[in-house]
DNA sequence: GGGTACATGTAATCAGTTACATGATTTA
DNA sequence: TAAATCATGTAACTGATTACATGTACCC
C-alpha cells in the first residue's frame, strides 16, 4: 500500500524554507503586504535566502489556504491584501525554528567557477568587488543605525552577513591583484 | 514576428552554468565517465557550484547531441560511456570562461535563516561546525598534497574555498559561544 | 557466497524563476 | 498630463532535485 500519495490536482501542503521565510517575515511586520515582505527581505535575510518578489504574491496566499496565515483584503481602492499569522502558523514557525536539523549551507559563485576554469580573475574581481562592497556598505550602515534596537537573531545574522561580504572583498582583492593582470 | 521561439518538442539548446561545469570537468579528465566527473566535482568546484550525480548521466548526453561532446561507448561488459570535448565544445567553453559577465554570488544558509528567526545558535553551531571543519580539513589536505602540481585556476579556487570554510568555522564558534548557551 | 560499497541510470515532480502585464501614486 | 516610480499580480516554463531501480566489483 503506497503511503501518503497525494491525490489528484490538490496544491501540495508541504512547507519549504521559503514558506518559513514568509511566516517569519510576516511575524515581524504583521499585518504584512507582499511588497512590505519583499522590502523587509532585502534588508534582512535576503543574503541567506534570496526570494524573488513574485513569490510574495503567491506563497502567502497558499499559506493562507493551508491555515497558516490570515488574509484580509482592503475594500476600498487598491484592494491590497494583508497577512498575519494564525496560531497554527505561529506554532509551525516555532517548531521549524526550534528544530536544529538543517541542510548544509550552500554557495553558488559563477565568478569563482570561471576562475576555476581558467578565467583571468582581474575583470571578474572588478565587478565582484563592486557588488560586495556595495552590499557591505549597506549592511554596515544598517548595523550602525539600527543595531541597538534589533533583536538578537537579526543582529547576529546581520553581523555574519557583514563578515561574509568582507571575506569576499578581501578575497577578490587578492585574486584581482594576483594572476594575469594585464592592463 | 516573435523571434527565436523554440519549435515543438525539441530539446532546448541552451547552455547553463551546469553545462559549462560539465564541459570544464570533461576537459580536465577526458575521456571522462559520468562517475569520474562526479568524483572530480566533489574535490574541486563542488563548493562553488554543486551538481547532483544524476546530472552527470543526463547532461553530457544532451551536450553530445548538441555537438559539444563526443560520446563513445564500450562494446564489452558494462558498456560505459565516455565523453571528450569536440572543437565546438572547447570553443564554447573558452568563450564562456572568457566573458567577464557573471551573475552575482549567492548563498543559501538554512542555519543562519533559523538564527535570524530566533533560533538558539548553539545546537546549530555544533552541526555546522562539524560540517565546515570536515570540508576544511579535506581541502587543506588537498592543497598540501596536490597544490604544487595544480593549475592556477583550480588552486585559486581551492584557496578561496579554504578561506570560505574558515570564515564559517570562526563565525559559528562565535555564534555558538554567544547567545543562549544552556547546557 | 553473501554483504557492502561502487557505479549507472530513468522518470516524475516541483520550487523557483522568467516573462509578461497592468494599476496606482507621486512629481514636475 | 506625462513620465517615472512604486506596487501588484498571473502564467508558463524548466533546471535541478528526488525517488526509484539495478548492475558490477570487491572483500571477507
Amino acid at each position: 500500500m503506497p503511503p501518503e500519495v497525494s491525490s489528484a490536482g490538490e496544491p501540495p501542503a508541504r512547507l519549504t524554507p521559503t514558506s518559513y521565510v514568509v511566516l517569519g517575515l510576516v511575524r515581524m511586520i504583521e499585518p504584512a503586504s507582499p511588497y512590505g515582505l519583499k522590502k523587509l527581505l532585502d534588508i534582512s535575510v535576503g543574503d541567506f535566502h534570496p526570494v524573488p518578489h513574485t513569490t510574495f504574491y503567491v506563497e502567502p496566499a497558499r499559506l493562507a489556504k493551508l491555515g497558516y496565515l490570515d488574509e484580509t483584503q482592503e475594500e476600498s481602492g487598491r484592494r491590497r491584501k494583508a497577512y498575519s499569522l494564525t496560531d497554527k502558523g505561529r506554532e509551525a514557525l516555532d517548531d521549524w525554528v526550534g528544530d536544529p536539523e538543517v541542510e548544509p549551507t550552500q554557495l553558488r559563485s559563477p565568478a569563482m567557477l570561471k576562475v576555476f576554469l581558467g578565467a583571468d580573475p582581474a575583470p571578474l574581481a572588478r565587478s565582484a568587488l563592486a557588488f560586495h562592497e556595495g552590499l557591505l556598505a549597506q549592511l554596515e550602515a544598517l548595523l550602525e543605525h539600527r543595531g541597538a534596537e534589533m533583536d538578537e537573531g537579526p543582529r547576529l545574522a546581520l553581523e555574519t552577513g557583514i563578515q561574509y561580504h568582507r571575506l569576499w572583498c578581501e578575497q577578490w582583492k587578492r585574486l584581482g591583484a594576483a594572476g594575469g593582470e594585464r592592463d
